[in-house]
DNA sequence: GTCTATAACGAGATAGAC
DNA sequence: GTCTATCTCGTTATAGAC
């Protein structure tokens, strides 16, 4: 694996755990086995790795949201919700949930990320959505977009929660009662 | 008001703007009007005063909700979901919230006060959301407890993603669409 | 209860050699 | 592409005078 892969991996991880306020690039440095200097090689300030960052991590949801867009409604559903399942058990919450909560302290070339990162979730979930209550396979009790907004809000809120708890009964209780209603 | 005071209302609005770690004793003394030495003799460390900020907030709360368990169940929900709402015109977000994110940066004994703080807002909501469902006032399509965690997880990820959009819209999708469904 | 002065440390970033 | 050395600034916290 290359360098600039190592820094992204190790970055990323820190941020979810820690945020952006709550690491340094000597703590990058001390993990991937290279000086300070050497990431400012890299990346020439803490905001272009932040922002490279979560524009890789945009790209990587798209792809996987992407290659299941021609699932089942509910399939799909619950790919999403597994998305955000898989950070509980290593104490991580969503790079795009850290950055939120930072929002004020960030540069503001980050903020279009942000945004362009939650829209394309509002997307990609209201189609699925309208998919599936044409398919019969979902029952919607609001509109898609509403549903859709309150999905990824409860994901967030639900992960946040449950990993400052240090378990996932928070996040179990909310999104099996959300999956069972819609299904 | 008195000093301490002076410096809990500051120190609590820089947190749910900024974080924890993303202000310090120098922007609070900065908005004081005193020298930074000042705050320790109030509050001798940063850690001290987080805490003490938390149980205020939530003593707070439970003052908030307790005033209004006898409100019907929906002027009760509608009450719960204003305290939220307020936030955002003031480019915040929850205190518990933001102390969640930041959770694995923090001391120790800050975590059994967040505990505190979302376990007592899920009975509360709970026992409304019963006494709502059995007065035939509100219509519960998963178990009490589920819903409880559900409205919480969502209020608090709405708020994060709202505050980030710099606007309510998000916000106003995600809450409406969940109270037109319980009422 | 407030101040000046300062300690001790870590942050992001740069210069310049190899 | 990596390093050592260094700069500048901001951080939490303490000592001790008023």
């Amino acid at each position: 694996m290359d360098m600039k892969e190592k820094i992204f991996e190790i970055a990323q991880r820190l941020i979810q755990q820690r945020g952006v306020n709550g690491f340094s690039y000597a703590d990058i440095a001390k993990e991937v086995g290279v000086s300070k200097p050497s990431l400012h090689h890299h990346f020439a300030t803490k905001t272009d790795l932040i922002a490279r960052l979560m524009e890789r991590y945009t790209e990587q949801l798209t792809e996987y949201l992407e290659s299941r867009t021609n699932l089942s409604a509910q399939e799909a559903l619950n790919a999403y919700f597994n998305l955000y399942r898989q950070n509980i058990e290593n104490e991580r919450v969503c790079m795009g949930g850290m950055l939120s909560t930072e929002v004020l302290t960030l540069d503001p070339c980050i903020h279009p990320l942000l945004s362009r990162f939650f829209n394309y979730q509002q997307e990609w979930l209201t189609a699925i959505l309208k998919k599936g209550q044409s398919d019969g396979e979902l029952k919607l009790t609001k509109t898609a977009e509403q549903q859709a907004c309150l999905i990824i809000a409860a994901l967030q809120g639900a992960l946040i929660i449950s990993r400052a708890a240090g378990n996932s009964t928070f996040f179990n209780q909310s999104i099996t009662g959300l999956y069972t209603e819609l299904t």
